[in-house]
DNA sequence: CTGAAAGCGCTTACAG
DNA sequence: CTGAAAGCGCTTACAG
């Protein structure tokens, strides 16, 4: 029953209580096999009769660590992200270790601030899905010996572990299933950032399908300025212009926004989704659900990469920098079929 | 320019490197107002020269405080709490203060740890959306000065702020739509845990649409013993199996996760969404997106929830315990109508 | 405006 | 197994 009144206890009060010194109840708290048995139980209750509650700042400064990891990621409302978050925390649980959790809402300057806080607040590890190349918000924090993974996101300079799905193989997976349902006029809709390694890799995935598949199916690409809902309804509205002969009869969205927003642009258009043009997304985005119809899309099975990614972390903090190898992990993506490629009837192949 | 060589600058370096004391460096990050503008000059060429980085958590420990404010949501899954969490740090961010996030993955005990980790590390404040009654938990925070401010739930013990929403209008909201559409015999889908406020507040909405109606609409409820998504998909397989003249025309489930079940649990049924049964959710949560036709929901605006409570508590925080009048803000919901609602025909009420 | 010094609450060799 | 003491890297009155 802890006592509500006064000030709160100090490690200091805890040892006069139990009768023992501070450097014991330290022991209990970080090294409890170090301390006979008697002896914890009388600090333990003493801990808990005066609610004691450990100051991880003097903690972590006299011990010279934190136990603490950092995960930044792009943005939270990709629900993909939340579940890297989940992997991650689960993981990081089991170990007893705390996980911060920062998100950058798609913002480069935001990713550096939280970044900088988590360096700040000297984390054992950090835990990086970043927006685009990071290597001097990367070098910044390894230089004061933190580990960093990075998570999918393919570095160059490979002096840190990388956990990845694999985007070609997420395209290629796309078109295939748009060219299984029946489709033979493709439109990939994406952006022209090039910088945006997921868009390139799925990219060249659809180009290798189309090329396996061989010359009955007419391929079209359109590049947005970016990857918004707006861009994709800005061209659901152009193809909705054009004479149904000349539209595609299958349309992949680089990312579930995007196509999500491509459907909503041809709303009123008459145009029926999937039967005359089925659409699909690429990176199941669960807040792109504005759409009239389910969306298609690739499971970038974000958990997975979280638990990945914080298993390695936990082997290079613990390693210590020593006999430590870099890794890649590349995770296999899947694909969710949903309503806007359900087609009432495929032409046979 | 950082050099990356030998041990990180302390702030003892930097002080040395531009030939002043420790306080000045000090002040500089702190007070820079009271340090002449050559001398903080001087001593930012030099931190930016050494790449210095504060520790925070020796900086927490001398100045008796953090920078931090922890946010505890229930679940991340549910995008109405990234909402909150965006909305909250949006503000944080314009205070130059960073939020700390943490999701309880609706588990009361992870909740509690969370909660516990906040209170070691220090928080300034702790902005919290509880599962259930927390008195304890904050109790225990408060007691070491720590101001904190409710998200979602309404506490009885009003000696903390709070910021709801007002669940009891979003039931009405969403009754009154089913009955706009033509909906004349509605079931609401809900829990039998009384615990949950929202759910009881929801209910209670709900059955003051249906008063102010009058009796030429009927009303049925349906207690599940929890809220995911399967039992929403049995409540739906039952009322597939049930005669077409009994069923009824318009469903609430208390959650979106409730009523998405619902609407998987009658696939392949032949009955038909929204014309046969409208079907619409509660709560707004994208994640429940696996339904075949997009679902209608009540938005319960989470980033303005966000947004009130961190004002709330930043100024609990500057005013120091003093003068501070704790308030109870309640911020309404609005309907968003989408395809699981949107009939065909509404037969003229 | 600037500097010297005490202290924040812990942890960890070290000696017993 | 236990205790006394130094030290972690900062901040903040306080005195100049």
């Amino acid at each position: 029953m802890p006592r509500e009144v006064g000030a709160p206890a100090k490690l200091r009060d805890v040892a006069h209580h139990a009768g023992v010194s501070m450097g014991t109840v330290s022991h209990v708290l970080n090294h409890p096999d170090k301390v006979s048995e008697r002896t914890r139980e009388r600090v333990l209750a003493s801990i808990s009769e005066l609610g004691f509650v450990r100051d991880a700042n003097a903690s972590s400064l006299a011990a010279g660590r934190s136990r603490s990891i950092g995960l930044v990621v792009i943005d939270l409302a990709n629900s993909m992200f939340v579940d890297v978050a989940l992997g991650a925390q689960n993981v990081a649980r089991n170990a007893r270790r705390n996980l911060l959790l920062a998100g950058s809402q798609d913002d480069f300057t935001l990713q550096g601030e939280n970044v900088d806080f988590f360096d700040e607040a000297r984390v054992a590890g950090l835990l990086l899905a970043p927006l685009q190349d990071s290597a001097a918000q990367i070098r910044k924090v390894r230089s004061r010996g933190c580990p960093v993974v990075l998570i999918n996101y393919d570095a160059d300079s490979a002096d840190v572990c990388s956990v990845i799905v694999d985007n070609e193989q997420a395209g290629y997976l796309a078109a295939n299933h748009l060219m299984e349902q029946g489709c033979r006029r493709i439109m990939f809709v994406s952006g022209d950032d090039d910088s945006l390694q997921p868009v390139q890799h799925r990219r060249a995935g659809v180009r290798r399908a189309l090329r396996e598949r061989g010359t009955d199916v007419r391929f079209e690409e359109v590049r947005m300025p970016d990857l918004t809902e707006r861009s994709g309804a800005e061209v659901g509205r152009r193809v909705a212009a054009r004479g149904p002969g000349t539209r595609p009869d299958g349309v992949i969205g680089v990312t579930d926004t995007l196509a999500a927003g491509f459907i909503e642009g041809m709303v009123g258009s008459g145009i029926d989704v999937p039967n005359d043009i089925a659409v699909m997304g690429c990176d199941h985005n669960t807040a792109a659900a504005s759409t009239p119809v389910t969306l298609t899309t690739i499971a970038m099975r974000g958990q997975r990469l979280g638990e990945e990614a914080m298993t390695l972390l936990l082997d290079e903090i613990s390693g210590g920098g020593e006999h430590h190898l870099h890794q890649r992990i590349v995770v296999e993506p899947e694909l969710i079929a949903r309503g806007s490629t359900s087609r009432a009837l495929s032409p046979s192949a």
